[in-house]
DNA sequence: CGGTGTGTTGAA
DNA sequence: TCAACACACCGG
């Protein structure tokens, strides 16, 4: 069936907005300087190249990128603030270099909406298997690969492992992708997962509705807070599937019935999924810090008719429970937490 | 010895 | 949180 999942998600849920604000336009790549040239190396030396006037000063020029700051030789440093501390993220030889490792950092530490420097690629593919790939290694190691100027690398080494050059051109998934051992992305893709359901022959039919059992409803999606008590109307609720797209839900609670559903966008989701009565829809929230919703069929296998419990094989890496599903048809996997 | 990254401070 | 500045310290 479809690949596997890969649980990251594109659209920031919460707090999105600031996506990405730049001093100038939107610059894609390394930005013209500016008026102000850098001596060589050794120098603390700034010429204003404008006036014929050689200011001679021992002040640094400071960087028009965030998180870069000079340093006394002519190269750039690169540092985030985290927790009330600096973390230093390396020293580049290229003003560039060091805002795009800010870049990589801020989007390591502070997820998909952190502010950069440079305008993040839209290609959604390209930015799952980028994020993925970001959130399968501690803040430590993706610092040492900037520090070591080899995170391009490594991020290159890891999508050629999720593209499977070994000959077959079939795509592993990129929980195999990161899996693999002996490269740098051998950590789990964190996507927990929240619960599943067996479909019935009503969520699957005419009524446009998938009921959430109450204690996963109220536990993972409550409906009603704080600043609106009274969410009769319900949310929408946007889930990521295992090919990316976007599927959106109206979810509510129906008083008559007293249960909470997924109304309107189920049936056309039922639909292109073929969903069957029986089959497993399963529930997930990506772990990082977007916490992007993601959704997954899977489907029943069809040989044995009685049963209710899928086989799954659990792994578990860094603290993150891994379960691949076994029934046919899926090779799919589900998350735990 | 050159360079890196930390100590520190003050501004935002 | 952030950058500016000074310099201790570290590896070669």
């Amino acid at each position: 069936m479809d690949g596997d999942i890969i649980c990251i998600d594109e659209l920031s849920s919460t707090s999105d907005s600031n996506v990405i604000q730049l001093p100038l336009k939107s610059l894609q790549l390394p930005t013209p300087p500016r008026s102000l040239c850098r001596l060589g190396s050794g120098a603390s030396v700034i010429l204003d190249c404008e006036g014929s006037v050689e200011a001679e000063s021992r002040k640094l020029p400071s960087s028009k990128y965030k998180g870069v700051v000079p340093q006394p030789n002519g190269r750039w440093g690169a540092q985030i603030y985290e927790k009330h501390q600096r973390v230093w993220i390396g020293t580049f030889n290229e003003e560039d270099e060091a805002a795009m490792a800010y870049d990589v950092a801020a989007k390591r530490f502070r997820g998909r909406g952190a502010v950069t420097n440079f305008k993040q690629r839209s290609d959604t593919e390209d930015c799952d298997l980028e994020a993925a790939f970001l959130y399968s290694q501690s803040k430590e190691e993706i610092l040492d690969m900037l520090r070591k100027h080899a995170y391009y690398d490594e991020l290159e080494q890891s999508k050629r492992n999720y593209f499977n050059a070994n000959g077959s051109g079939k795509r592993v998934s990129m929980m195999e992708a990161m899996g693999d051992p002996s490269g740098p992305g051998r950590a789990a893709m964190a996507c927990h997962l929240l619960f599943q359901k067996e479909v019935t022959q009503s969520d699957v039919g005419k009524l446009n509705r998938l009921v959430i059992p109450k204690q996963h409803a109220e536990k993972h999606f409550p409906l009603r807070n704080h600043t609106s008590p009274s969410t009769s109307k319900g949310v929408l609720l946007n889930f990521i599937d295992s090919g990316g797209k976007v599927w959106r839900f109206r979810y509510s609670y129906w008083n008559s019935s007293h249960s909470y559903v997924l109304t309107r966008g189920w049936t056309r989701f039922v639909k292109e999924k073929s969903l069957r009565a029986g089959d497993i829809v399963s529930f997930h929230r990506s772990a990082g810090p977007e916490k992007q919703l993601h959704i997954k069929c899977i489907r029943r296998s069809r040989l044995s008719r009685a049963g209710p419990v899928h086989p799954v094989q659990m792994v578990r890496l860094f603290g993150v429970d891994i379960f691949k599903v076994l029934a046919a048809g899926s090779g799919g996997y589900s998350g735990g937490g």
